[in-house]
DNA sequence: GTCGTCTTACGAAAATAGTCGTATATTCGA
DNA sequence: TCGAATATACGACTATTTTCGTAAGACGAC
């Protein structure tokens, strides 16, 4: 039952699993193509950053060929509900509500009618 | 009108500043037994924390008398809702309701039955 | 085969965060 | 007045995260 290992990419790693979560695979080249549109590192950085994650267990790779494939490893929802979970304790003094307070009122990210409904299905469910 | 200064509370800044937020004013000892129930650190761990938190701006205080006493230098709602815009744009490709779900499904951070009213009015509010 | 390019590996510097020991000053009660 | 308790200041040490230089091997064009 005790979870496999609890994992808490750090921002830059998060960075690299969204590009990973999105592409589903992609080499060091292809990660730090994208990086390159909104950060400024050099490359080796990037394939640093990606060794150990890899070491760390947070991305697996395919090393059968010169040119290494990465993959996450670790699950997206997972991981953002640990994250959050993280923040709802030492932002929101451990209160989910305070949280989805803040999220919904927030101006610059306004939720459509259908989204809001998903957001009331969900909330039933969970009073009864 | 620019941003007086972006501020990026670390982890352990963020706890202290929760405990500002909530208790107003305090003082170092005061804050450091609220820490001391959650988390392990000497006193002067907390002291040296809450005198950067000081040169950052983060936090004001009155060092009138010998005993300092403090309070936040930053807006609790603003703070949040800058950490969570960044939250909803890195992790949940810009929808909040994405991370509200998220958030709402976490079952170490349940909401009670009050909490849950309370995110059904602002729904409700949404909604029109 | 040789050269230029691309790749990984590796080590270590730089930057950031968190920890605490110790010195010194103030307060207060015995 | 003396000493225990408590306060701040401050430096240094540890740990973690991020950065990158450099080396060495593989590949393809020629």
């Amino acid at each position: 039952m005790s979870a496999p290992k609890m994992i808490k990419p750090t921002e830059s790693e998060l960075e690299i699993l969204q590009i990973l979560w999105r592409k589903g695979i992609a080499t060091v080249r292809e990660v730090h193509e994208e990086l390159s549109l909104t950060k400024n590192a050099g490359y080796t950085t990037t394939l640093k950053l990606m060794q150990i994650m890899n070491e760390k267990g947070i991305v697996k790779r395919d090393d059968s060929m010169r040119t290494h494939v990465y993959q996450a490893a670790v699950n997206k929802e997972k991981t953002q509900k640990h994250i959050l979970g993280k923040m709802i304790d030492s932002l929101f003094g451990g209160s989910p509500t305070q949280l989805v307070i803040q999220a919904l009122g927030d101006e610059s990210h306004k939720a459509s009618p259908e989204e809001l409904e998903k957001i009331q299905a969900l909330l039933d469910s969970l009073k009864k």
